[in-house]
DNA sequence: AACACGGGGAT
DNA sequence: ATCCCAGTGTT
């Protein structure tokens, strides 16, 4: 008998009602939900998921309402789960089913794989778990539990890598239960083959596999990059006149794309950054051709965000002005409550939380003139 | 082929 | 600190 159809019972029979993970969007038939928990997930946690995938079903019951949805409110509910670029596909693509395939989701792998957003991983996941088509999942649990199982060393984000797993993993499907067979892999990978510590001693595969019984199971997957971490430091301006604060949209390709923030700059070194506290804020609000008086009310003490690619500094001047202005940029001038509908990153979030704003109140009268 | 893209949890 | 997570899009 084959080895993957030994991998594929032996797999089936593990996944048993004991071993199945409890999760919102375990057999669900709604493709729609299918499709946004698939979305949800790329690189997140299922814990991490939950209460978006919750959230979203009931501020969006349907792809219609998802696509009737201000662009600004969807990423709002997005707020705080990273990788932004997914809402905006998210929305991109409701609105193409919604209006252009007048509201019925594609059924076939190919037309699936090519909605944005959506690649070979999400495209199977979709196929199978709501068309039931033969297409087998390849995400990291899938990657993990092979490469142990079978003893593969070939680097899993690697070209060749990614080819020879997708192959043997459509080699182990279950072509009659594609379904079952793709939650029962990520299932095992996630409870019982997981990257630390994996249960071992309990695995139903253990006389099966190959990564147990020549001990390398600590050495697999192989991965052969390494991601380097940029170090960045940010000053944020939090420019409030009467009681609006000005802020503006993230355009450019970089990191917290299409979220909000506050009028800024970027230092090149922790030193520059540092040295510049407070003494940079006049010829900063110079440059915006900030031409009335203005009060400098507080520098915070920095805020700290640890990013997969980058570690990022950030503190915040609090500046108060004598009267409105914006200049010829892209600044909006936004009441308190108006701010908090608007998606901000994780590090700005945490100036509201420690109370910023608060340290306007009272202080709005002390205006220095300007030098 | 290499890189960019978030935030949280586990070790 | 480091790795990883129901990966995808761009250059």
């Amino acid at each position: 008998m084959e080895q993957s159809t030994k991998f594929r019972q032996k797999l089936v029979k593990w996944h048993t009602s004991e071993n199945k993970r409890e999760l919102p969007w375990k057999e669900e038939k709604n493709v729609y939900r299918i499709w946004l928990s698939e979305i949800i997930l790329q690189q997140t946690r299922a814990e991490q998921g939950w209460k978006y995938y919750e959230r979203f079903t009931a501020a969006y019951p349907t792809i219609t309402d998802l696509a009737n949805a201000p662009l600004e409110e969807v990423y709002k509910y997005w707020e705080g789960l990273g990788y932004y670029n997914r809402c905006r596909n998210l929305h991109h693509t409701a609105q193409y089913i919604a209006f252009e395939l007048n509201g019925k989701f594609p059924d076939s792998f190919d037309a699936i794989l090519q909605l944005k957003g959506v690649g070979p991983y999400t495209a199977a996941a979709i196929a199978s778990f709501g068309f039931g088509l033969p297409h087998a999942v390849v995400d990291g649990n899938v990657f993990r539990v092979l490469s142990r199982v079978f003893g593969i060393e070939t680097a899993v984000d690697s070209t060749a890598g990614k080819k020879q797993f997708q192959q043997l993993a459509n080699d182990c499907l279950d072509v009659k239960n594609p379904a079952a067979y793709n939650q029962a892999i990520m299932d095992f990978g996630a409870t019982v083959c997981k990257p630390d510590l994996p249960d071992c001693k309990n695995c139903s595969m253990q006389s099966f596999c190959i990564a147990y019984n020549q001990q390398r199971v600590n050495e697999l997957p192989v991965k052969e990059k390494k991601i380097k971490i940029r170090k960045r430091w940010f000053t944020f301006y939090i420019i409030m006149q009467h009681n609006k604060i000005a802020v503006q949209k993230r355009t450019a390709k970089d990191v917290w794309s299409n979220l909000y923030e506050f009028p800024n700059q970027e230092f090149s070194s922790e030193k520059e950054w540092k040295e510049a506290k407070g003494t940079v804020t006049e010829l900063w609000l110079n440059e915006q051709k900030i031409n009335q008086t203005y009060n400098v009310i507080a520098t915070t003490k920095a805020i700290k965000q640890q990013l997969s690619h980058q570690l990022i500094w950030g503190n915040a001047q609090l500046v108060h002005v004598n009267s409105k202005h914006t200049p010829a940029n892209s600044w909006e001038w936004k009441t308190a409550d108006e701010v908090k509908q608007l998606p901000f990153p994780k590090l700005l979030n945490d100036f509201f939380k420690a109370g910023i704003l608060e340290l306007f109140a009272g202080r709005h009268t002390t205006v220095k003139q300007k030098t």
